[in-house]
DNA sequence: TGCCAGGCCGGGT
DNA sequence: ACCCGGCATGGC
């Protein structure tokens, strides 16, 4: 590599870090994910999936109240009866459909036991899940980071607008791209990558929604320094 | 009232 | 390898 993009690297490197330091100073720990058991992150890796929150929850809600956030009831339960449950996250047919493609394959390859997935390989695990039709890859990394403490880093639509926002990262680097632009530049550690993704969501909700760079906003201590070239 | 929310798939170029 | 329409409810 020539001198330029090695010393574009070490910017990057630099401002990855910086950017996770300003932001846990600002809002310190955020306590991912907001799920009681890793089942449960499952179940709401998918059903948040371009979806708020807010209305994950109400779902979640309703099928806890009929003892389904278990691997062996939902593989039970009619699809339309899970359909009607979860219908407050929206697409919820469509998620219907996700959600037990999840349950057939945790059934077939590890008989339902979500511990026994998790004792596998993280990149092998991770490919496997993506074969499933409806998990993608930040579905798959959540599952991964905040179901199964696996040290892989989660983006999203809120980290591609902040760091590219800023010139960080381009429009049009890929998922991958993006992720391993994380990874590279980041010691390989489940909680600060937890912490990480969970900041910066909680920075894109609740001060970039409207504004862009607001005054308010952590990141503007940001603004005139020197900024990496393409990942 | 219209736009957006912690994506992903399938078909078309 | 990208690009786009579709999927749907609830909050502001």
């Amino acid at each position: 590599m020539d001198e330029r993009k090695g010393r574009s690297k070490q910017v990057g490197k630099r401002i990855v870090k910086e950017v996770y330091k300003t932001l846990y100073q600002a809002f310190g720990p955020r306590g991912w994910w907001p799920g009681e058991t890793p089942f449960e992150v499952v179940i709401g890796a998918i059903l948040t999936q371009n979806t708020s929150w807010k209305n994950v929850e109400r779902a979640i809600d309703r099928l806890r109240a009929k003892n389904l956030l278990h691997p062996a009831n939902l593989y039970k339960i009619k699809d339309e009866e899970l359909a009607q449950l979860i219908k407050p996250s929206g697409y919820y047919h469509i998620k219907t459909g996700r959600i037990k493609n999840f349950i057939v394959f945790l059934h077939r390859e590890y008989g339902s036991d979500l511990n026994k997935m998790f004792r596998e390989e993280m990149m092998f695990l991770r490919k496997k899940l993506l074969s499933i039709k409806g998990i993608g890859p930040e579905t798959a990394d959540s599952i991964l980071l905040y179901a199964g403490e696996k040290p892989t880093f989660v983006v999203d639509t809120y980290t591609k607008r902040i760091f590219s926002r800023h010139g960080w990262i381009s429009n049009q680097n890929s998922y991958e791209d993006i992720r391993d632009f994380f990874m590279g530049n980041l010691n390989i550690d489940v909680k600060l990558f937890n912490e990480y993704h969970a900041l910066l969501v909680y920075l894109g909700k609740e001060f970039c929604k409207k504004e862009p760079r607001c005054k308010e906003c952590p990141l503007k201590v940001f603004l005139n320094k020197k900024r990496p070239n393409p990942i």
